[in-house]
DNA sequence: AAAGTTCATGCAACCGGATTGCAAACTTAG
DNA sequence: CTAAGTTTGCAATCCGGTTGCATGAACTTT
């Protein structure tokens, strides 16, 4: 609903343009991440640069996360409703190699790892490759 | 010592050109991962393409794996003697947010991770970044 | 040894995703 | 309404990765 759109908008402190609302709905409407690519191909006419920018200021304002699965082109999820993005909040994701798509598993928590004496943790990136059930078929 | 490089490549069926054995050279003293540019910077004069190439015969062959850690530039190191790059081979990479450099966490493998149902796993990245002991001084 | 085959190298060009510069359009405050 | 700030669209650029092609070295066959 457009009303839920903007207020989401607005509490992440964005000003809910036109476009924003509209990637925003995609967003939503998505259950699997997508690249500024594909994201543009959602819409008959849509600057990509535009696009960018949008997902851009959506990632600053902690409404999207962003996910580098190694596919090349960078991928945008929504945010869960109490997600920091601080790395207790961090998520596994998962690839599937036969139809691209990235999944993110919110509820599988990046386990946590015995780093050697002196380094010191920041975040993690874990991504999952293998075949999502939907391919399994 | 020059033996040992050419052995090295010998038993993973690579035939040992001047190229090659100046790499791994490089390769065998590097105690972090390394990207195409950085290696490029180790010779005075050598062409990025070959060394592209020789990076890919390498990998294809098993004597490095390569390492995105989402620098944006994709990163090799040389595999363990026993490694056959299977997922059980699986290790943690550490990237230090300070020099940039990536470390391969041998003896860390990566964690299992128990997926949803009817998803099959193939591999994993796990990439941890943080800052290295080096920097922490 | 000459000719033929295979593989490695070097150079130029291309590709695709990400990013920047800049001016026009729009929004908001006074 | 006007001025200042923000967002948008278009063109251009950057950068890592990759390909095509011609030359050169090494290895085989006759
Ligand atoms: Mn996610
Ligand atoms: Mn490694
Ligand atoms: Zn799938
Ligand atoms: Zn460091």
């Amino acid at each position: 609903m457009k009303k839920d759109i903007d207020n989401k908008l607005q509490s992440k402190n964005i000003k809910p343009t036109a476009m924003r609302q509209l990637v925003l709905q995609v967003l939503t409407e998505q259950n699997t991440a997508i690249n500024l690519h594909d994201l543009e191909l959602k819409f008959d006419r849509a600057d990509k640069v535009t696009l960018y920018r949008t997902l851009r200021t959506f990632e600053e304002n902690q409404l999207i996360h962003r996910i580098d699965d190694g596919t090349g082109a960078v991928k945008y999820a929504l945010c869960q409703e109490k997600c920091n993005c601080h790395p207790e909040d961090l998520h596994v994701h998962f690839l599937c190699t036969k139809c691209n798509q990235t999944y993110c598993l919110n509820d599988i928590p990046v386990p946590t790892i015995n780093l050697p004496n002196s380094f010191s943790l920041e975040s993690v990136n874990m991504v999952v490759k293998g075949v999502c059930s939907n391919c399994k078929l």
